[in-house]
DNA sequence: CCAATAGTGTCTATTAGACAGTATGCG
DNA sequence: CGCATACTGTCTAATAGACACTATTGG
């Protein structure tokens, strides 16, 4: 009989094979009329040049989880945190990387544009990708499914909540929200129903202020602080 | 400059400190009115004697996913494949496993009770747990949190699916379906609501066949061979 | 015929879609 | 004052909830 101490203190991790660990993350923005991806052309081996997520290993002195390691390297590419963070799901296989059995933990972020893109226009190893431009892109490892399966996300949830809000600065106003959902969507939605959500969610609040647009003047909005996102029961556009 | 076949001829995964991975399964049924949860006892160490998940070690030799990981384990477990699995979320931290920095890839699968009961039955590691009395266990690592991840995730679904047929035997009745919600959703929903989606689903077909309950047959139904899972644009009970 | 369960008809409630109508701000 | 854009009112459509009604089967 081993107690669990003699058996920690005996415990050799590497005498088993395991899988190569990484964390990759998919983030979405808005810019000019598009929703893009961010990537970031790899350094070094293996795939060297070829665009792919950021990403990476786990530094298991510094993260306290998977979401760690995601942050962390979303702010070294992107300068700061992004306004949304979920997990996506795993990718795992004997080939997707060329050195062996290999498991990608993959987030899925949201952040505006402006506020990151400072720092994305100095760097030269990162890019906002136009979502519809990836069909012409080879990116490194199953990294192209990971974006599907993110794009997947992001219209679904899109449906049934104002995950839009995460995309848009701090302050916008409903016709910004609007353009945001539709972009995402690729089709049209009625403003009247988007209003209607904004107002059934509880999620945002006017700050007083409102822009000029040319004509009317817009008011503009905010996320309540410490509010979360709200599930509708019913989604946008069921046809 | 290395090139890629250089720098993989090179590469050695055992040189930086990696996570030790793990692969678990929520695997639920329903027996007796109750919604239960495949529990094992721990064997070997750490948490000896403990309650736990099904799960364990990806074998990179055997396994082409963490997929194939977890219907391996749960088929050593119930001796047959769940009718669903689908990948849940992942756990990570340093202090989840005492043998130090970890990551469970979790798995939520679904199961009718006649079809793994035999096995269940003469294996002494292992039991249908009724997630009513989960309270009263202390279960092994964070299983707790991972079997909530699962039930949280099996009655979202059921809202907005048809995902309790895979909790039921090849065929069964709408009065079958009906109380498999029920007993998921921890309330009384409409027949007729039921039998509406079943319909518009496409899912089901009819077997041809009724079933004496003591009073009018019922008609039989199975799922469509090769007919996803349909999602409906809005939930049952949406207070 | 009666009891019990299967299955249907149909009214109401809720919320998205459509779109007309009103409000506001600037030239 | 006119126009563009912001915002509102209100009708329709789709589908869930409620529940009464009919159908079938065994005794």
């Amino acid at each position: 009989m081993t107690t669990e101490a003699e058996y920690l203190k005996n415990y050799d991790a590497s005498r088993f094979p395991s899988p190569l660990v990484t964390v990759d993350s998919v983030l979405f923005t808005l810019h000019q009329g598009e929703l893009c991806v961010l990537l970031v052309e790899r350094a070094s081996q293996p795939q060297q040049g070829r665009w792919g997520l950021p990403g990476g290993f786990i530094d298991i002195k510094r993260d306290a989880s998977t979401r760690d390691t995601a942050l962390r390297k979303l702010t070294e590419k992107t300068g700061i945190s992004p306004s949304w963070l979920e997990q996506l799901d795993t990718f795992s296989g004997p080939e997707r990387d060329p050195r062996g059995w290999s498991l990608t933990v993959s987030w899925f972020a949201l952040i505006s544009w402006v506020d990151c893109a400072p720092h994305i226009a100095t760097v030269s190893d990162a890019k906002w990708l136009p979502v519809r431009s990836l069909a012409g892109y080879e990116l490194a490892f199953d990294h192209a499914a990971i974006v599907q399966a993110g794009l997947h996300r992001l219209r679904q949830k899109t449906m049934y909540s104002l995950l839009p809000v995460y995309c848009l600065p701090e302050t916008f106003t409903h016709a910004q929200l609007q353009e945001a959902t539709e972009i995402i969507l690729g089709q049209p939605i009625q403003r009247k129903s988007l209003i209607r959500r904004i107002e059934a969610s509880g999620m945002l609040e006017e700050t007083g202020e409102s822009v000029a647009t040319g004509a009317r003047k817009a008011r503009l909005w905010r996320r309540k602080p410490g509010v979360d996102i709200h599930l509708f029961s019913r989604n946008l556009l069921a046809e």
